[in-house]
DNA sequence: CTGAAAGCGCTAACAC
DNA sequence: GTGTTAGCGCTTTCAG
């Protein structure tokens, strides 16, 4: 079985490639070709499984009709519905997505941009890693439109959205706050991220707000290369130094999920020992008993936001217009982890 | 910036674009090539940042390195580990992977064959949903290399590569009974899967094997399209309806998920009302309190075997072998949600 | 040892 | 209204 090209349509169907690019591509009446032909042109087509060839296509257009997704982690919790909405959202507009993972890894990042640079690829969505500065740089100056998202580079002046993460921390630490908490404990990445830096801001400034002394033994940064169980005793033995720690807050969903195991470990009670706030949700915090209180991240927005900026800059020719920086709001799920401390309490 | 293409470099060094070609596919010495022009060219070539257009050499020589990988949601667990040691494998070969989920539907998964299908995709890895068979057929006749993952098309005649369904239930099954575990409810979804009709194969023959009677009442099969919160309040009621059952084997793991809110909800406690095994490990197991027995996939051997088979399909000319089909065994993963029930019980 | 030239399948000026 | 033709950027046969 051979593949059948436009050729053999025009062949099929007595007519040229010309008319049958035309008539495919809906162009029809545009040109003016007449309805009979058309009619049989499309006929032939269907009746041979006739299919553009998508790569020849795009070497003579330059478009591709792709767009690449960069993000940290393929399977993650926030990028499951990250790419649920944006496919939705691309195939509206005609367009796929090719995801590439980076698992916070420069290297890694910078093939993955090479790979899809200057070709394949129309445009890009990046959730950031640090050190592809240049990388995205270049993109842009050979014309790929490109949006972050979850987080962006200082350096580069690119469109992105993400949540306000300073104000989404500090809710949750209001929220701590007003109900008693004071021993509030903090554990974070090792890395060197917009979106950390913010949520750590919202961490320390909401404590000097509320004239909290603000103790370094209750915070914890973990390095991003560690494993898992790693990460799980570290949590454990900090939890075990800090006794009084009354509430502890984790910056990212999977050091929250992480965080948890730690808790069970260190034999300690959810909310009566310690209380437990996340950033970012997860399927996991609803389930957990008695329910873990979390920063919610609004990802279909987020997704939905920037896979439309993108297709703006995508359609318009020259995209003069002002670069565009948005930010959206995280919103607060309580659950049963942070009540209202009682007054006997610690 | 404009884009520099072999032209240029082939200019800019005083040579021709074939020169150009041979000394970029490391074809130098064979074609024998001095080595002078050769340092040269690859000199020019770094330092005007060149890559080969990958469009156009897919064009022309009808290779795109790339794997299309079909599956039934991206985001969901499975996947997550499956990508990942996937996109590992393929890299070490030097192909790229382009993820498209399905979500179970017929037509989204059809689609996505079609637009990969003919072009643009090397070969195919596929999580099979009913109903494209014919598609996959195609495929196949079109000499592009598919293997089947997770579950395979009875009908026709590909290689794939999948976990022993029944047996793994049945090891779950046998471990229930020995529990001394008389009343057990099996879970499921309404999909007309092999991989389903497996496990649920399982269930009843164990069930069999043990004269254990098969109570009707004690079976629930789901619709798939059903949304999460409508899985959840019918496992409730479920639950409710059968207070002698003393054990539930969960067919799949996002309905293990769903039925431990489910449980939760009804006001059961595991294992002291109910005991709890679920098919396909999830993180949340090992978490949610007492932990959750399940019947783990090994999927990074799924995925290893799987990418294999492709890729042997991939570079040898007529892969005339024997189709392959491969089955890996589950393994079992005791928790505490299924103890030895005490002899005092129920 | 190196270059000219054909052509992968398609689109879009430009002819007629 | 419809066909001819020239490439998109690359690989590869065939000359030299």
């Amino acid at each position: 079985m051979k593949k059948i090209s436009i050729k053999d349509i025009a062949r099929l169907t007595g007519t040229s490639p010309t008319t049958v690019s035309f008539v495919l591509n809906g162009r029809a009446k545009e040109m003016r070709i007449s309805a009979a032909i058309a009619k049989k042109i499309l006929a032939t087509t269907k009746k041979y499984g006739y299919k553009p060839n998508a790569v020849a296509v795009s070497l003579r257009t330059g478009q591709s009709k792709i767009i690449g997704l960069i993000v940290e982690s393929i399977g993650g919790a926030f990028f499951g519905a990250l790419a649920r909405v944006i496919e939705a959202e691309a195939e509206k507009h005609g367009y796929r997505i090719v995801y590439c993972s980076t698992e916070n890894n420069v290297d890694k990042a910078r093939g993955m941009i090479d790979m899809l640079s200057h070709q394949l690829v129309d445009g890009y969505l990046i959730t950031p890693v640090n050190g592809i500065e240049k990388d995205v740089q270049e993109l842009v100056q050979h014309g790929k439109p490109v949006v972050m998202m979850d987080g962006y580079l200082p350096g580069i002046n690119i469109p992105y959205v993400l949540v306000d993460n300073y104000e989404g921390v500090k809710s949750g630490m209001e929220h701590l706050i007003a109900n008693g908490y004071k021993n509030i404990g903090f554990v974070s990445v090792d890395l060197d991220l917009v979106q950390l830096k913010e949520r750590w801001r919202g961490y320390t400034e909401t404590l000097k707000l509320h004239k909290l002394k603000q103790d370094k033994k209750l915070v914890l940064k973990l390095g991003y290369q560690l494993q898992k169980e790693e990460v799980i005793n570290a949590i454990t033995a900090y939890l075990l130094n800090n006794k009084k720690m009354d509430a502890v807050f984790f910056a990212t969903n999977y050091l929250g999920v992480s965080g948890l195991q730690a808790i069970k470990n260190a034999g300690l009670q959810i909310p009566s020992d310690i209380a437990v706030i996340c950033f970012d949700d997860h399927e996991i915090f609803g389930l957990y008993p008695p329910g873990i209180t979390s920063i919610r991240q609004p990802v279909e927005d987020i997704a939905h936001t920037a896979m439309n900026l993108l297709l703006s800059h995508l359609t318009k020719k020259e995209a003069a217009e002002p670069l565009q920086k948005i930010q959206v709001q995280a919103s607060f799920v309580q659950r049963g982890s942070t009540p209202a401390k009682t007054p006997v309490a610690q």
